[in-house]
DNA sequence: AATTTACGATACTACAAAGTTTCGAAAATA
DNA sequence: TATTTTCGAAACTTTGTAGTATCGTAAATT
């Protein structure tokens, strides 16, 4: 999996070293090109003219097509929205859906849709996107809602059906809807989610 | 989009008539390999060679492979789990969503992946699943939970937020997890959703 | 300056799969 | 029986793309 060569760190080797800019300008052709198709139709060449780089620069570095893409979700999302904290159940989970909503509408929203499609049949690209989205993903929300347990969040919720509960409808409107998402959505799913993990020994303080 | 030609209904044609069993046998072997293989990776050879029939005939009454792939989809969709009526929400939605599982974790479970996937990319895989699948199973859950509103369901209930706090999760993880569901996944999910819709002037009925 | 490695451009090879055509045989009608 | 249309088998053409190889040049080290 792993595609860059790393150079050794302790002296710098001989000849021209590798051109980090066009290490960058293919990876985020790569991401750009996700943005509007799929990952069977971009090809090698694409990327390469996008890029404005050689196709053979592109074998030097990384060993196929995929391995671009790969790498270029990963660098996309590295810095990516922290779970919210303010103390409120309630407003942790509105905002946190409210940002992934205007993520999934936006123009990255086909970045993903395309991850998952491709690691329905590839499961490199299914084992990439676990481990550089998913988990990470899902264990940040975790810690945000581990925070409210026993207080607003019931002693014994399932984080595991919560998280699904939470994102699961999101995705699928992405996925097999059409993508579109009415103003108050974050809103009208927080409130069912609340409903069904908040604490009952606290109903009337909410 | 249509595929199949149409003999004149009112006199046999001249020569020999179209064999209905080969035609089948293309379709069924079209769904078998959607149960193993993406949309791209079915060729038409494979589709020919597993039906015992001939390349030749399939582009003889289809455009292309993935109007096989369609309407294999079609017949296969026909006569699908209509939506409980147990006259109890709770019962109901339990149900639906068990019945739904036990569909999502089969052999055809990997069919609907392969369409969604396709559909990513491919307009009119996406009409199609529209169309022949996602539309009408949700125009049978509304009406199913319609019949409910006003008593055990809330008056101003949002079905289709309901359908997607339902359908999200189950889609959400056979997509992006990895397809397992635990023992009480429905049962969960039934009391989360439950919670959001119940009509809270007969909480205490339930 | 000599050497080494990377770069972009581009030609090239290898291959897989879509879709077509041909052929001899089978199944229907008139 | 003559005609029409389908069938399976298989050869064939076409096209798209992955990946490689070549070449002249650029940027670094020694």
């Amino acid at each position: 999996m792993s595609t860059t060569i790393k150079p050794e760190d302790t002296h710098r080797a001989r000849g021209r070293p590798r051109c980090e800019d066009s290490r960058s300008r293919i990876l985020e052709a790569g991401l750009e090109l996700l943005e509007e198709f799929s990952f069977a139709e971009i090809t090698a060449d694409a990327i390469a003219e996008r890029a404005g780089a050689s196709k053979a620069t592109i074998y030097r570095w990384w060993p196929n097509k995929d391995a671009v893409l790969v790498e270029a979700l990963r660098e996309a999302v590295a810095q990516e929205l922290p779970f919210p904290d303010t103390g409120d159940l309630r407003e942790d989970l509105r905002l946190q859906l409210q940002n992934f909503i205007k993520l999934l509408t936006g123009r990255r929203a086909r970045v993903f849709t395309a991850f998952i499609a491709a690691a329905q049949s590839d499961p490199e690209v299914a084992e990439t996107f676990q481990r550089v989205w998913r988990e990470p993903r899902r264990a940040a929300a975790k810690a945000g809602l581990e925070r409210h347990r026993g207080k607003q969040m019931r002693q014994n919720a399932d984080l595991e059906m919560v998280l699904d509960a939470l994102y699961g409808p999101l995705y699928y409107r992405v996925l097999t809807g059409r993508g579109k998402f009415s103003e108050d959505y974050a809103d009208a799913l927080t409130e069912i989610v609340l409903k069904g993990i908040v604490n009952p020994h606290q109903g009337r303080t909410l």
